[in-house]
DNA sequence: GTGTGCGGCGATGGATTG
DNA sequence: CAATCCATCGCCGCACAC
């Protein structure tokens, strides 16, 4: 059997046989880092909106507790089984969140000279203190002054200048503890607002937890369990808001050190890693700090890759950026692709800010940086498609050992839920002894190959569409042909029925009969609950939500509920400014159209729209039956 | 008077059924 | 393949708060 399994294991290697024998799949972990990283930027199971600064970020609350103890404090609370949303502490800074949101899916940390400060702030105020040891090496190594890293300094609390007092008597201790991530200490750790949106109420509060101050260098160790025994979860509720503040420690007893006064370090102090003062100790599940990012092989190349490839990264990914967060069209896409993707453009906080390849990073990185001497590899050319229907779909080649990296450079368009994963085959994953590794999707129609499934997804859209019934005009595609011949008639503008009362036109029978439900009378569909009746099985259902109090449209911004999406739409023109409907005659703007027509209608004499009174009033159908007779 | 949200309704496209 | 169901979109006037 052993025989076998070696024998697979030369042929795949990014296997691996560990001491029992079990074959060991040393990519799986980055594989499925990088598919949650997919998840996110697409917004796909996400299950917690993060509001940071004004900003807002979606995130798997698996990912999160797995890689910050301040999340696992939050979310492995009872009390916030049902949190969807929760706002960070306004002095969090949105950027440094953005990058650290962006390592705990990528494993990189894009460390920049001027977010280095607020990166490491936000990871200490996160708990994730391998991060923040990081950023202090950082600074160290880019020759900061010590002074100058004390920019935080005006978040410094009392319970900081506690701190240095400890120190002062406590000499051990300041060598364990750099002054950097004192002064950045400055975060009321534990406040965070929520949304509950489990009821029909957004709620949105927030309340600040009791200062804890701390009044001599041996409550130190105090200080987290305070915020542990001085629990304040406390949910209000009240009609229409609710207050919810939460401590971000779990309950926890204390080490030997810290009953002693002294700070818990996490990783021993070889590596000066320092765990706040802050933080709690791990329980069992929390989780701890990887150790890879510890490294300072890997944390050091992190960091000199970071300046060097972020650029083409962004490049290489903006494209889907656009896609995924601004919905742009293909055409666009490839316009600005061929006028000179790589520019320099922001980058979506969702996207891997540094990788070479497109998976397996966290195990494969040390195997391709040892091939490619810490270099990351570059694009130097780009390929076509075979197929001649798609030529879209392009290779990116390695640059150092000329094999295809599997980012391919033009996503597809094509929604994730009208990609069928029948339809394809990933016949086999394969890593090359150079270290770059290819994941080959092959498509079951053809011959074409990709290494990536968008690249697949957009060629199936493409190539094999399962809605063979092309509209002649508009190239509008359908999977029946019926619903091509009712298409056919709108872009013809052929109505052939016709209502015998009203003389209406409709170009399919089921409007006809639906409008002829307005003289008749007739309205089949009645609400249980008040007795109202409508013409339309989708009117009803809109109409029940009044009674289920049920607003199922909530705006991402302001976190308002709306029962309608079209309200929802015009609300948005709040948060964006926009102002469509314009009065030619004054030039005057409006956000809504009913406001428009009722500036015209008052300032200009202009008409109703005949139709919608024709709909409405009684009369004009009256009116409607008698020019008919 | 203006801004905003709500409820009603017609119309369309996708999908299913007989 | 026509009929039908279902979901969705977008328009409309109205009501209400400021």
């Amino acid at each position: 059997m052993h025989r076998v399994s070696r024998k697979l294991l030369q042929d795949f290697d990014s296997m691996a046989m560990t001491a029992d024998g079990c074959i060991q799949f040393t990519r799986h972990a980055g594989d499925v880092l990088l598919n949650f990283n997919r998840l996110r930027s697409r917004n796909i199971l996400t299950d917690v909106a993060i509001q940071v600064d004004g900003q807002h970020f979606h995130a798997h609350k698996a990912i999160l507790v797995a890689c910050s103890g301040f999340f696992y404090s939050v979310f492995m609370d009872p009390k916030n089984a049902n949190l969807s949303a929760i706002g960070l502490d306004p002095k969090v800074d949105a950027k440094g969140f953005s990058i650290l949101l962006d390592f705990m899916y990528t494993s990189c940390l894009d460390l920049k000279d001027s977010l280095v400060q607020a990166t490491m702030s936000t990871a200490i105020y996160l708990q994730m203190e391998h991060v923040a040891d990081t950023c202090l090496r950082f600074i160290q190594s880019s020759s900061h002054q010590i002074e100058e890293a004390e920019i935080c300094s005006s978040h410094l609390s009392e319970d900081v200048l506690t701190l240095r007092t400890f120190e002062d008597n406590e000499p051990n201790f300041r060598n364990i503890l750099p002054s950097p991530l004192q002064d950045c200490k400055g975060y009321p750790p534990n406040v965070f607002r929520g949304i509950n949106t489990s009821g029909s109420y957004h709620v949105y509060g927030d309340s600040q937890l009791p200062s804890t101050k701390l009044e001599g260098p041996h409550q130190l160790g105090d200080l987290p369990r305070g915020g542990a025994q001085q629990r304040c979860s406390q949910v209000t509720h009240s009609e229409s808001t609710t207050m919810l503040s939460h401590p971000s420690f779990p309950q926890r007893s204390l080490s030997p050190m810290e009953e002693h006064g002294c700070p818990r370090l996490s990783h021993g102090f070889s590596k000066g890693v320092i765990c706040s003062p802050q933080s709690p100790l791990r329980s069992d599940c929390q989780p701890n700090s990887p150790t890879e990012s510890n490294s300072s092989r890997n944390a050091a190349l992190s960091l000199r890759q970071s300046s060097e490839c972020s650029n083409d990264t962004k490049a290489r990914n903006w494209k889907k950026y656009k896609l995924i967060v601004m919905n742009q069209t293909p055409d666009e896409n490839d316009k600005e692709s061929r006028e000179g993707g790589a520019e320099a453009t922001p980058m979506s906080p969702t996207l891997s800010p540094c990788r070479s390849t497109a998976a397996g990073e966290a195990q494969g990185e040390e195997e391709a940086a040892g091939e490619h001497g810490e270099e990351i590899h570059t694009a130097q050319s780009v390929e076509s498609c075979s197929s001649s229907t798609c030529s879209s779909i392009s290779y990116r080649r390695c640059s150092s050992c000329g094999c295809d990296s599997p980012q391919s450079l033009d996503i597809g368009h094509l929604s994730p839920d009208s990609y069928s994963r029948e339809d394809t085959t990933k016949l086999h994953s394969e890593y090359s002894s150079s270290g770059c590794e290819s994941n080959i999707y092959f498509c079951n129609g053809c011959d074409c190959k990709f290494t990536e499934e968008d690249s697949l997804k957009e060629h199936m859209a493409q190539v094999h569409s399962d809605k063979p019934y092309k509209c002649d005009c508009c190239q509008a595609a359908f999977r029946y042909k019926g619903n091509l011949a009712s298409h056919k008639t709108v872009h013809t503008g052929a109505k052939p029925y016709h209502c015998n009362i009203c003389g209406a036109q409709f170009n399919r029978p089921a409007n006809l009969k639906t409008h002829t439900r307005i003289h008749s009378g007739e309205k089949p569909y009645k609400c249980e609950t008040c007795g109202s009746r409508f013409v339309q099985v989708a009117h009803l259902r809109a109409h029940v939500l009044i009674h289920t109090g049920e607003k199922p449209y909530p705006c991402e911004i302001c976190g308002t509920h709306f029962r309608h999406l079209q309200t929802l739409k015009s609300h948005m023109r709040i948060h964006t400014g926009e102002k469509p409907y314009h009065c030619e005659k004054c030039d005057l703007h409006f956000r809504h159209k009913s406001q428009l027509r009722l500036h015209l209608r008052q300032k200009h004499g202009a008409v109703t729209n005949t139709k919608a009174q024709y709909r409405r009033t009684p009369s004009n159908i009256l009116t409607g039956l008698v020019n008919s007779c």
